[in-house]
DNA sequence: CTCGTCACATTGAACGTTCCATGGAAGATG
DNA sequence: CATCTTCCATGGAACGTTCAATGTGACGAG
């Protein structure tokens, strides 16, 4: 569909617009604009919001940017490898990213890195002013990416632990106090007979949410056998679930290390004809969509992605704004989602 | 860590640092920057490209967008509500979606709507020049974002067809032939006693895979009885395959709306202690990672989501150049993934 | 010899905003 | 009364690029 011929020679509606249908100079709009209070008087602030409304102005963020350095745009780095079954968590997460840098007028710009130059994108991206800062999930401790920013002085934020000798730019997840409130539920309730089922991978959370596990037991004075505890491969938990279930003396309380060995167990549970939440109780640990489809639904130690976003975005524009953060690494708790599996 | 002294005041290196350098002008730099080879001889291109590799020099986008009008950057919007099942797709598409932007050097800024004005975020976008269009995925026929994007003149692609009225922008994939395939595949196995199961809901893609499977086995002189189609929801589907994989007379190919489905089934068909593969075929729809990651990995109608990627960008670039874009909307066919499974 | 054309290159202006320095009026202070 | 603040407001310049128009020298045609 072809403009409108008229519309074709109209100007775009710019500040110089407002200023003259409000009477006042280009820099107060702008100064209206970016709410510098202490430069203007309420009647001038009306006058002003008035006309812009009027006129239908919109700012031009390519003007801004250009003249203020800043993009209002946050980069997100997506591995484009590994679409393993870490999907359903970095959607949840790339979303809670988006809404929380809406809320402070920032948008999210996803990007890959390139086969050739895996680091180069992110200098790329700032240098080209096309993001104030990047958010790193996934990150390992030793992630080279994170280093990459540190040392090209980019303004960044991880959600995961960092290494020490680098700017603790984090926030992350305590899984081991996480672990702490599902055990402690399942005690109260009566468990005494427990099973772990998590997947392997040299990931520190998978460690610490078995090690959570295990220690809050003990705490508890209770034991778990060996033979009650697995770490190992994705397909491995569907036949380990059956041995446990169907083994004598089975476990009365299948904690997991994520929602989604947690659904797996829940489906041999129910082939097997046991009542979830009745004949066996069974926890995961994410608290995202998977355990809201489960049926019943899950059990689990949330993580709170809303309220990680919210401090990853803040830690990034406080660099971006003061040219570092003072701020230490911050470790956040789990809400414990009560589900029908426990 | 704060910055050096000396950085502090050194100018970022500009259009005209590099013409400076290379003994030529300002615009000349920027017909090569922009590749407009009929305004510059070889030789001139050479000086040129080397002063801006000894220099380091990176082109400025924000310069670039205020005066060209054009933000190398494409939105992709992505409902905020519904982080169901489709999850893995989601991100699957994103990610080819970023990557296919890459190719043609446009990066993804990824969006939702606000609760108050839900449609109101597309056009303050292109109007503040954050992006140059728009992607939406997930679309319904009769989508109200893609007739306020139409209605706005605001260049858009989706994946999924619109309504006849609006301009056909889309690209889809073929569900019909691919489940043509998916039928044959099993025929030519020898397979004679069929079952679907598929999801409930009015995506009109649920309804062509169900009838393409149907079509195709009457074209084959096959018939499958009634109660071995299931359409229903999620939980059902557990329920449902246990019942067909008991029952007398079971059937020997199970055939599935999605690779989500086929997962279910293939974990009930496990339980079971049947052979997948062997003892009966399971197939699925859609090719993403779910069906990788099974064991044994899924035979499935593989949705092209790079090419789909492509073609969306593709359509939103020949809008935003020319104005609008004279190609109609794209049926895609998919491509049949050979898993374990069947 | 004049003119037109072609291939390449240049310059002034503009894109729309914010930074920076300055100005004026009213009220407070000495 | 002179001067010093405080509050509000202003205009010139700059951010780094591309648009649009113009220039120049070489070469071929008339």
């Amino acid at each position: 569909m072809p403009r409108d011929g008229a519309d074709q020679g109209r100007r775009r509606v710019g500040i110089v617009d407002v200023a003259a249908a409000a009477g006042v100079s280009r820099q107060t709009v702008s100064n209206v604009l970016n709410g510098r209070d202490e430069y203007y008087s309420a009647a001038t602030h009306e006058k002003v919001t008035s006309a812009m409304r009027a006129l239908g102005y919109q700012p031009n963020r390519a003007a801004q940017t250009l003249r203020s350095r800043r993009t209002m745009q946050i980069g997100y780095h997506i591995f484009g490898e590994q679409l393993d079954r870490a999907q359903g968590f970095t959607l949840h997460f790339l979303l809670a990213l988006v809404k929380a840098g809406a809320d402070v007028d920032h948008q999210v710009l996803v990007f890959t890195h390139h086969r050739d130059d895996p680091l180069g994108v992110f200098k790329d991206l700032v240098a080209r002013h096309a993001v104030d800062a990047v958010v790193l999930s996934e990150s390992s401790v030793r992630d080279e990416r994170a280093r990459f920013l540190a040392d090209s002085d980019i303004p960044f934020a991880s959600f995961g632990r960092l290494s020490p000798d680098l700017p603790q730019h984090w926030v992350d997840v305590d899984n081991v106090a996480g672990m702490r409130a599902v055990v402690d539920l399942l005690v109260a309730e009566g468990h005494q007979r427990f099973a772990y089922l998590g997947t392997d991978g040299d990931q520190y959370w998978k460690a610490e949410r078995l090690d959570g596990f295990l220690q809050r037991l003990s705490h508890h004075g209770l034991r778990v056998p060996k033979a009650s505890v697995f770490r190992g491969p994705d397909q491995g938990v569907r036949r380990r679930a059956h041995q446990l279930l169907t083994g004598k003396n089975p476990p009365s309380a299948i904690v997991t290390g994520s929602d989604a060995v947690a659904a797996v167990v829940l489906s041999v549970a129910h082939s097997l004809g046991l009542r979830v939440g009745a004949d066996v109780a069974i926890t995961g640990f994410d608290g995202g969509a998977v355990g809201l489809v489960t049926e019943p639904t899950l059990t689990s130690a949330r993580i709170p992605v809303e309220r990680i976003s919210r401090e990853l975005i803040a830690r990034c524009l406080r660099q971006v704004e003061h040219g570092h953060d003072g701020e230490p690494g911050l470790l956040l708790p789990t809400e414990l989602v009560r589900g029908g599996s426990a």
